[in-house]
RNA sequence: UGCCGAAUGGUGUAAUGGUAGCACGACUGACUCUGACUCAGUUAGUCUAGGUUCGAGUCCUAGUUCGGCAGCCA
């Protein structure tokens, strides 16, 4: 959306001012940005923030966005999360200009890290990860050079060739950087730079045996790419200094910047790739794109929409200090797109049968409903109404709460689109429960009519019970119960009520409602139909967000 | 407690030495054939202590609190 990108652009922050800087000195020419997401999982709403921030800087300056795949890992990467990366990316609206993987540079890291062993700026190291891990010292002592630190250039080349061919087993060997074992920074302690994994790899096959880790590897592709800014978030902080390394000693000749900013945080919401992960992998929900997953492609079954989701984040801002969102900003972002967007329609979730007592009963007639009141160009459709509706239990008391406007015995409302009724009577059940309502309705209050007489204070929804489509309605809730603990087994960490089905009607007018089409459900809410489990049979809708209320059952005037 | 970083209403974010503003939330009220939307209003903030300055959220010093870093993960 231009609109919400240029108003937004107007506000700065550190990144902007950068980039404007150099390209303001000429220190570059063209900004070029890249989204490098390791193929090990789907996309979260985090992520959704850096993917904007990376694209939409790089178009605001005339420059270019790569996507590419961090694919160093073959051992939990997948082709499948490649895919499923691409698509949420371009679904959120984002054309990258070059689609790369760090795997295609795998020979060229190769001979930079020779380079650096020329150099004697890398060494072949023998010591075990356990042996490693107990030299490199802790956060207030340093660490102890390796025994095999200064071995000679040629044993090293020597070595380092032999690791490629597969002579050695996992973790038998790996190369190093040759920094300082007494630096501050843990990352400039001699990082590793390669370690041997006979894993075959989603893009490269049995080709490698010996993988870059992502400290050496990450500053190469951007390199080798023309990145200008390499944008990312926080806890790379303390990489930067090692990044600049790399691109140094090895002399590339494009040098990128690295920059961070805070990560999103949303309350009551774990993005953690790995507990996502589990939740998948363990069943307890319906795979990454369950509507209740704050992935991109559950957002996206859910409902959300790619306007919804990029305002929100564009709203954030970029900043360093790191904070939680209150999850309600991004549900305010989806009902202001929604409410312009979407076609109203009636749905009943919890059924109650209304018998119009005076209503005749064979006529049925036909009703105008605005399509969707903030766009009157799209005029009305027909909704059909006769002696018999429901309408939602929630609708009905025996006995009001104060300031209750629905239908109670003696009250009359507006059935939306239709008519005054009047609650004469109710029928119960053996176990007291209220099963019909009995009304009779004012022939002069048809909607459209015109009348003005009496008003009154309620109008509720309705949908024809001769014409009406069963439907199931999922409503949801946050995923996680509680405070997120990670101690907890995982069924415990998941909130029970999470998701409820409910089993009610839609009217004639939502028979062809097609896949993730949304719809305002009248005082429900915003739905979508769900694009996995509804058939032209059995319609699924999906609960996005709940419209707002001002009424509170529980909480009437007297405070 | 070694290094790095951050602190502005309940939440997010602006103010680049010169009137602390915006958005979300919450609460009032108006409007309403959606208790929605919209509109009007209320609420509430510069972590602490010193210092520099005519003037400090902003600069300096010290402290406090919070976050990140000890994968052959990214």
């Amino acid at each position: 959306m231009e609109t919400t990108s240029s108003t937004t652009a107007s506000s700065s922050d550190f990144i902007r001012e950068i980039v404007s800087d150099d390209l303001k000195a000429g220190r570059v020419q063209e900004v070029v940005t890249r989204f490098p997401p390791e193929p090990n999982g789907y996309l979260h709403i985090g992520h959704a923030k850096s993917i904007f921030i990376n694209f939409e800087i790089a178009r605001e300056y005339g420059g270019k966005t790569n996507l590419r795949f961090d694919d160093t890992n073959p051992l939990k990467e997948d082709s499948e999360y490649v895919n499923a990366i691409q698509e949420d990316v371009a679904w959120l609206g984002f054309k990258w200009d070059g689609l790369y993987f760090a795997s295609d540079y795998f020979e060229e890291m190769y001979q930079r890290a020779i380079r650096l062993i020329k150099k004697g700026k890398a060494y072949v190291d023998d010591l075990s990860a356990d042996q490693l891990r107990e030299t490199r010292g802790t956060l207030t002592e340093s660490g102890q050079n390796s025994p095999y630190r200064d071995r000679s250039v040629e044993e090293n080349l020597a070595l380092f060739e032999r690791m490629r061919k597969g002579e050695f087993r996992d973790g038998e060997r790996v190369l190093r950087a040759k920094i300082d074992m007494a630096s501050p920074n843990l990352n400039m302690r001699d990082p590793v730079l390669y370690r041997i994994s006979h894993a075959v790899h989603h893009n490269t096959g049995d080709k490698w045996c010996i993988y870059p880790m992502y400290a050496f590897a990450h500053p190469l592709e951007d390199a080798i790419e023309g990145v200008t800014h390499s944008l990312c978030t926080l806890e790379f902080k303390d990489q930067r200094p090692l990044y600049d390394w790399v691109i140094q000693e090895c002399e590339m000749e494009n040098v990128p910047h690295q920059y961070e900013f805070g990560r999103l945080n949303l309350s009551n919401t774990v993005m953690s790739k790995r507990y996502l992960k589990r939740l998948v992998d363990e069943k307890l929900v319906d795979g990454w794109d369950d509507p209740r997953m704050p992935t991109i492609s559950g957002l996206r079954r859910r409902g959300f929409t790619p306007e919804a989701i990029r305002s929100f984040v564009s709203e954030l801002g970029i900043t360093i200090a790191g904070g939680e969102v209150d999850y309600k900003l991004l549900e305010h972002h989806v009902r202001l797109d929604l409410n312009v967007r979407a076609p109203r329609a009636m749905a009943v979730i919890k059924p109650i049968k209304v018998v119009i007592t005076n209503y005749p009963e064979d006529l049925t007639e036909m009703m105008e409903m605005e399509i969707n009141p903030e766009q009157p160009e799209l005029g009305t459709k027909k909704v059909q109404f006769s002696r018999e509706i429901y309408i939602d239990r929630d609708d009905f008391m025996e006995v009001p709460p104060p300031k209750y406007h629905r239908l109670y015995p003696g009250n009359e409302v507006r059935l939306k689109n239709a008519y005054f009724v009047t609650c004469t009577d109710f029928v119960k059940d053996d176990e007291g429960n209220v099963v019909e309502v009995h009304c009779t309705y004012d022939p002069e209050t048809r909607s459209g009519s015109g009348f003005t007489a009496r008003k009154v204070k309620g109008t509720i929804h309705w949908v024809d019970a001769k014409s009406a489509i069963q439907a199931e309605f999922r409503l949801y809730e946050p995923l996680l119960a509680g405070d997120f603990d990670e101690e907890l087994p995982l069924e415990q960490t998941i909130n029970p009520d999470s998701i409820k089905i409910e089993h009610g009607y839609i009217g004639a007018d939502l028979k062809d409602a097609k896949p993730q089409e949304k719809y305002q459900f009248v005082r429900h809410g915003y739905f979508n139909v769900d694009p996995k489990d509804s058939t032209p049979e059995k319609k699924v809708f999906n609960l996005i967000v709940s419209l707002k209320s001002s009424f509170k059952i529980d909480n009437p005037a007297g405070k």
